[in-house]
Parts: C-alpha cells; sequence; structure tokens
DNA sequence: AAGCTGATCAACCGCATGCTG
DNA sequence: CCAGCATGCGGTTGATCAGCT
C-alpha cells in the first residue's frame, strides 16, 4: 500500500497566504531547492513537500513570468503540442518563465477552444470536418466529436490571423508525409534539457501519451540539440 | 441588486519512474 | 534483484471572478 505523500492532520490546504509564501522564499534563498520532502519542516511551514515544490515552481520562483501569452509563445505552444502532445513539461521548456501548469491551463482555456472554433480537432490537430484522408476523429475521451456540428468550416488556405496561421502549420507538420513539405524544414531547435537521466519520463510519457507524436526522441544521438526537420 | 453561468487558474491527486540501500 | 523513497508529471478539481439575465 502506497504512503500519503504527507501526513494529512496538521497539514494546511488550498490557497497559500502571504505568510506562507515568504517563509517558502526565505527558505529557499538560503538553502535552495531540493529535499522537498523534508523542506516543510524545515522551513517551518505546515504543508507537504510536494504542494511547497508546486508552489515554488509555479508561482514563487523568480523567474516565472506572469500575464498574458504573447501571440508568438500561443504559435510555439500550439507547435510543440503538435509535436509533442500533452507534455506539458516540455512544452513550457521552450518557453521561457512559464510552467507547465500555466501551459497547460492555457491550453484548455484559450487555445483549445480556438482551436475548436477553428474547426481544428485541439487533440490532434486535424479538422473536425470529414475529409477524405481523416475518417475517424475521437476526442481524448474516446467519444466521437460531432462531425455535424455547425462549426466553422476550416480554412485550407489564406489564414486570417497570426493564430490560425500557427494553427495550420501545426496541422501540416503534423500530418504532412510528404518529406519534401518546405514545413519539414522547421527547425524549432527543440533542445530538450537533458536531465541526469534523460530516459527518466519518456517510457511512460509514450505510454500514456496517445499516439500521433512525431519521434522526436533524441535516444541514441548524442546531440545536445534536437535537430527536428532538418 | 441578486442570482446564475461560464471562464480562469491555483492547487491537489494519483501514478510512473529513477534512485538508493 | 527488490522494496521503499523522493520527485516529477499530467489530469482533475474547486474557488473565485466577470459577465449576463
Amino acid at each position: 500500500m502506497r504512503k500519503p505523500c504527507c501526513e494529512k492532520e496538521g497539514i494546511n490546504k488550498g490557497a497559500w497566504s502571504k505568510q506562507e509564501d515568504q517563509m517558502l522564499i526565505d527558505y529557499i534563498n538560503t538553502h535552495g531547492e531540493g529535499c522537498w520532502r523534508s523542506l516543510p519542516k524545515a522551513a517551518g511551514l505546515h504543508r507537504c513537500g510536494k504542494s511547497c515544490r508546486l508552489r515554488w515552481i509555479n508561482y514563487l520562483r523568480p523567474d516565472i513570468k506572469r500575464g498574458n501569452f504573447a501571440q508568438d509563445e500561443e504559435d510555439l505552444i500550439i507547435k510543440l503540442h503538435a509535436l509533442l502532445g500533452n507534455r506539458w513539461s516540455l512544452i513550457a521548456g521552450r518557453l521561457p518563465g512559464r510552467t507547465d501548469n500555466e501551459v497547460k491551463n492555457y491550453w484548455n482555456s484559450h487555445i483549445r477552444k480556438r482551436l475548436m472554433s477553428l474547426g481544428i480537432d485541439p487533440n490532434n490537430h486535424r479538422p473536425r470536418h470529414r475529409l477524405p484522408q481523416f475518417t475517424e476523429i475521437t476526442t481524448s475521451s474516446g467519444s466521437m466529436i460531432d462531425d455535424t456540428s455547425p462549426s466553422k468550416p476550416f480554412k485550407s488556405s489564406s489564414p486570417t490571423n497570426h493564430f490560425e496561421g500557427a494553427a495550420l502549420v501545426a496541422q501540416q507538420i503534423v500530418h504532412s508525409d510528404d518529406q519534401t513539405s518546405p514545413l519539414l524544414e522547421l527547425n524549432l531547435d527543440l533542445t530538450i534539457a537533458m536531465p541526469s537521466s534523460p530516459t527518466r519520463k519518456r517510457t511512460a510519457m509514450e505510454k500514456k501519451t496517445k499516439s500521433h507524436i512525431i519521434s522526436a526522441e533524441v535516444g541514441a544521438d548524442p546531440l545536445p540539440t534536437l535537430p527536428l526537420f532538418k
């Protein structure tokens, strides 16, 4: 039986107070990150280590960039999502100052809806309208998307705005089997920060992430920079 | 002004994985 | 090799707020 990550009694939950924030900041400024399990006790916080880590990473870190996402950030998220799927930490890693949680929230609350309003399935970046080469489109939950819904028709050319253009690009990246496509020249310079053990999460993630991810794995490639679509 | 509804986002939860003894 | 621990991740929840009726 798995032990809970923290004792449930005497542990605060929910929103953090300013005082708690300050205690966490002070402690990490003094002692640095790490050893999250023992941190709360050492810092005098009545929180579990997980909660402290999340609060620090998603909110308190000094390099966090807050506020609205810029247009180019949106574009990049779309492109990376097309490539990587819901691997939010990898996507966030390409957006300086953004966290996986923030990217995930932004995707779910903004981008997802906008893609759907453009007639693009945000799960696979394909047009939601049935086309000869796209016969079965399902959501992540497995339910069929209502193809008959009167959503805006997918525009295959002349994107009317930056966002739409980016969505199209993402779409084309994913679904172009044509190796000569100019889009394949795209090099996002996906320098996936190599942790101490680069394969740590990957196998699990690949099991989790549902198909269609372009295999851009570093694997045996000793290069630190991932040369996508060169 | 009050109630309702949908959107947003901070935080929690459970699971997977690597590490260590 | 194995079990337990620590950490990181993605999915989900719930509190709060804004807009609408």
